[in-house]
Formats: C-alpha cells, structure tokens, sequence
DNA sequence: ACACTAATTAGCATTTTTGATAATTATGAG
DNA sequence: CTCATAATTATCAAAAATGCTAATTAGTGT
C-alpha cells in the first residue's frame, strides 16, 4: 500500500489535484482545465492517484467524476506517525502487553 | 518541501531505512549491512532521504551516524491531513474569523 | 608516510516516469 | 445513424531514478 501512496504523493501536480478535490468532487475535464498540462497527462496522473487508491472514478453520463479516498490518506497519516517515536524492534506488540 | 519528501518516501528501501532508524541512530555501515543492495546504493538513498530532510548526517570519528528527523515528518502528516476535511477555497482563514 | 577501515562520489547502463500528439472509446442529442 | 463532446488509451521521445562497479575522500593507528 504505502509504496504507491506517497509515490503517487510525490508528483506536485498529483499533490494538487488533491487540493483541488478537497474542495468536492471535480470531473476530469474541470480537473484537466485546472492545469497547464495537456489533459491526456492530467489522466495519467489520475490514474497513478487512482491505483494509489487515492481517489475514485465514478462515470456520471458524459463525464467521469473523481472524488478523494479519505481512508487511504488515513492510513498514510499512520504510517507517517509510524516513523516518529521511539521503537525497540521488539516487534511491536510490546504496547499491549501490560 | 512536500515534494521531495513524498518523493522520498515513495520508496521501499527509503522507508525501511526510517523504520530501522526508528530504533535509534545508526552507521552507514550498520545501515548498508541491513539490506541486500550494495553500500553506494544504500549511501544514495540516504542521500535522497538527507536532501529530504527527513534524515540528519553527522560524522563521528570514522563513521557517519544517520537520525530521523522528526519535525518534517510531523509537517508531512499536517500536509497530508490537509487533504481530508472540507474546504471551500476561501483562503483558509474562514476558521479563523467567527 | 603507509596501511586499514568507513563511507562517499563518479560513471555508466537499465528501467521508470513524464508529457505531448494522435487515435480511440463512450455517451447523449438530434 | 451521425455529430459533437468528454475522456481515455496508444505511442514515442525526453528526463529522472535506480543500482552496479570502480575510484576517491576521510579518519585512525603504526
């Protein structure tokens, strides 16, 4: 999971389309207008964001509608906190047991 | 700053070093030793992850002694967890002004 | 100075990512 | 069915990331 999450996180045009669907969902023509970027680019990076996970695609009519995935962002947010805090390698199931 | 740490982070051997660093400072050596690639490899990685700022270098003696860099990681999670939770585009002081 | 160990930098080949244009699919309107 | 609009997939070239071996720097001890 957490490979492809902050790999697609990395990208700053990836990282904006987040932005921009925080405000609600955004179709991928609004998303694509929002960029400089030809829209066959911005659908690729739809698509990184999507196999991440990181947001859905929903066909509405004529258009597609992308949305964000609060969840998996969630779960980044664990992984990153993960990082922090001391650890002894005594594989983590110390903090229960006591 | 989110670029390059995402970007960093978008990587296996990159966030294994982060986890390894969990359990306290440690050497190049110590750090190299731990996985199957060669030392440059691994020295180019921490690089990447130094450049990031998610990690600190500093030389003791003959060995090199690498540390997580906490505060950037917390920055992460803020940047991440701006990306739940509505927004309406007005700027971002709306919460601050009622 | 010389040797030894720790670690990094240099160069190079391979793979992955990025971005653009052209071609294609999908849906709805008439 | 045809036309127009929305969006994707296909292809290709340029740029960046990865990982290796060889060469180099840095510190310590003799």
């Amino acid at each position: 999971m957490a490979n492809e999450v902050f790999k697609a996180l990395g990208h700053p045009l990836r990282r904006q389309v987040m932005a921009l669907l925080r405000q609600g969902p955004k179709s991928s023509g609004e998303l694509a207008e929002a960029f400089d970027a030809a829209w066959p680019t911005v659908t690729r990076h739809l698509n990184v964001l999507k196999d991440a996970d990181l947001i859905t695609a929903e066909r509405q009519g004529t258009s597609i509608i992308y949305r964000t995935n609060t969840s998996v962002i969630e779960d980044a947010v664990t992984a990153l906190l993960g990082m922090i805090g001391r650890d002894n390698g005594d594989d983590e199931l110390k903090e229960a047991a006591e």
